[in-house]
RNA sequence: UCAGUGGAAUGGGCAGUUACGCACGGCCCGACCGUGUGAGGAAAGUCCGGGCUCCGCAGAGCGGGAUAACGGCUAACGGCCGCCGAGGGUGACCUUAAGGGAAAGUGCAACAGAGAGAUACCGCCGGCAUUUUGCCGGUAAGGGUGGAAAGGCGAGGUAAGAGCUCACCGGCGCAGCGGAGACGUUUGCGUCCUGUAAACCCUAUCCGGAGCAACACCGACAGGAGUGGCUUGCUCGGCCCAUACUCCGACGGGUGGCGUGAGCGCGGAAGCAAUUCCGCGCCAAGACAGAUGACUGCCUUCAAUGACAGAACCCGGCUUACAGUUCCACUGACUGU
RNA sequence: GCUGGUGUGGCUCAAUGGCAGAGCAGCUCAUUCGUAAUGAGCAGGUUGUCAGUUCGAUUCUGACCACCAGCU
């Protein structure tokens, strides 16, 4: 699970997206791949590294739920089998229903959107 | 058995797989391993009160704000306990911004009504003119208006009436008696006054301002512009001076503050209680995009996939939200003995 | 986390404690061959919610809800 110097990372080991520019430059010029449970915004950063940000905004609830929206899409994003490779940022957004869908159910969203992003390298 | 009142507790348990924050330890010093520990009764709303920190020290006056029966508790409070008054309930019990002052003063009381603290429309009575009726005077019992109309009701009294007089009831004041006090009173004397202070206001008590994004230290950077500034809203007074103060730009830096505290548990004592004191034991989150998750099985269960809900410097309260379950004390009705 | 502010017709805003109003928008009629403009009329309000003070609350007071702004 450790890198192997090709620019494949574990998952565990991206880092976090904090600040609102990168937010907003994935949102406007990313790709977007949307379900009723979940929005993903995938684009190439040039900082080196993959760096993952979870997004739960007021609507989704208050403080407990959207809590859980961000543990279940980070649980879910964490039990993947497959390794990222290249430089990306890859933005979550959590919607209504986030709250009430188990971690188990989300995983097949999450690969599909992610495997349609080119993020695994697959066939390259 | 049914209906209800008050108070307290709980907010599933066990196991497995896989992840996370913090502390300590280890080694082969790494995105590692081990051990320990890891949200609430409201963590919420931010409505009050304090601790703590800073403002070159908090001084005086004006202004502003808060509270309002009495006695106590407390670090303090607008909180709590006890008690009195008032109101609600058959009752257990509950509510109490309703609980200082309208007899210090000012304002307001629309519409209606004659009149909103000062009167007389319809009435009643007397006198004069006398055809219907008009004028003058007395009166406030009756009608009408209004949320509110000169204490209520009865008797005497009178031209008609009126606390004008008297009995009873009610309010207010003074004295007596009881109580620590608010207050109570089948006691005596005097007296009969509209409501509104969550209108201005008066009285008494209290309040300096800002808040952990405070503040302190270390580092990085690049300087530029303006002006006397700070102390509370104002005045006086006080303080610091160009190494001062304000604004723009920049670092989207790091560390401390940060958890041994008005702390928790058990036992005892004082007190009606809130609470306080003594003894023993314990250490129990501390992040900085934010840690308790995800998935599975079994058990208890009507049901647990299922209440409200996530610490952010820390405490004491208040308020608001809350599926279900359990316990204690008590009340009313019915039935049986 | 802290501080401050605002809720009134569909929209933008008024309103000394005493019948909740104005402009735009809407509907009807007139005008026109028809439309616009113009004129006349009409309807539309739990004054964010719940309590309280008061004879009476959009206004005064408290609690709650929603929204907005500011502070590194």
């Amino acid at each position: 699970m450790a890198a192997d110097g090709n620019g494949a990372y574990s998952l565990r080991r991206a880092g976090t997206i904090t600040d609102n520019c990168d937010f907003r430059r994935a949102y406007a010029r990313g790709k977007v791949y949307t379900n009723p449970a979940l929005v993903t915004y995938v684009r190439k950063n040039r900082a080196g590294i993959c760096r993952v940000g979870i997004t739960a905004s007021k609507k989704i609830g208050n403080a407990v739920q959207r809590n859980r929206a961000r543990r279940v899409i980070r649980a879910a994003f964490l039990a993947l089998p497959e390794n990222v490779r290249g430089h990306y940022d890859i933005v979550f957004v959590a919607r209504t229903r986030t709250v009430r869908t188990k971690s188990t159910e989300l995983i097949p969203v999450i690969r599909k959107h992610l495997r349609s992003a080119g993020v695994f390298g697959d066939g390259t």
